[in-house]
DNA sequence: AGGTACTCGTTCGTATACGAAGGAGTTCAG
DNA sequence: CTGAACTCCTTCGTATACGAACGAGTACCT
């Protein structure tokens, strides 16, 4: 029984999932020295891009369930990266907040965003870079 | 203080693991009545593809870390769906193999996968189709 | 033979993921 | 105004992920 007896799958999930993968990994070392997952990073960004979100509003945004959400708030929250303002209007709810310690290194933080993209990238050409983006937004 | 006050990012972090997400969901709905995860099921598929691999070989041709893999087939040894047996030769391995019931599902489950893998690629034209695949090959 | 380095698989700790259920609060129909 | 329906967030259970440390086994060098 020799081992390679049948094609390797053209597994486009496989591609997808290993890619994300080395991706992830990628920005994961970059985000080390600063203490953020890259999730706690993601949610930085979304809190930038609109502060005062509620979870949901910001679970949508991010794509990300609302369960998955809950503890990376609370962590964030503990971790002194966010701030959670309840809401008079409905006992239900929290506005979320960028806190001064991470709006202090929200520049920073967004360059490496974009230096780590760039990184990853970089074994494209311009065209091909544009054409990825693109084939990746249809597919979600 | 409005919504939406700056750019959306260009982010192919982002971009890559929302659709990984939503590869993966799709896929894992698929394999839903067959009591499979998404990862049982690409370890079957290494298994099939070469039978009786160590952990740590199979660990190396599926990328997944040993400690992660290490869990999952504990799982599918206790739900029946592999085999380990152990090497005589060597006393710190085990070899695998799909079991009984799992090459019985074989024909069925590759073709749900390539089923899936289609239905994944289907808004993309042939051309896409490849240049996705490559894409996200060289991304690894 | 003996010891040192290496390999293999497991375990631990932490952090996603997400379905499902639940508690608290809000809305709305009547 | 009141109860049913709905929304928001949390919690629980299970399954990835992976760095780090560990015990058991093997290989190699002398």
């Amino acid at each position: 029984m020799n081992k390679f007896q049948n094609p390797v799958p053209d597994c486009v999930i496989f591609f997808l999932a290993k890619a994300y993968q080395k991706a992830h990994a990628h920005f994961k070392k970059q985000l080390q020295p600063y203490g953020l997952t890259n999730i706690q990073h993601l949610v930085l960004e979304g809190l930038w891009y609109a502060p005062g979100q509620t979870a949901a509003e910001l679970g949508e945004f991010l794509i990300l369930d609302k369960a998955t959400l809950s503890g990376v708030l609370d962590r964030m929250d503990k971790a002194g990266w966010i701030r959670k303002e309840a809401d008079p209007e409905d006992g239900r709810i929290f506005k979320l907040y960028p806190s001064e310690r991470a709006n202090a290194l929200k520049e920073e933080l967004i360059a490496l965003r974009q230096r780590t993209n760039e990184e990853i990238l970089s074994p494209f050409s311009l065209e091909e870079q544009v054409l990825l983006k693109r084939l990746l937004k249809d597919l979600s």
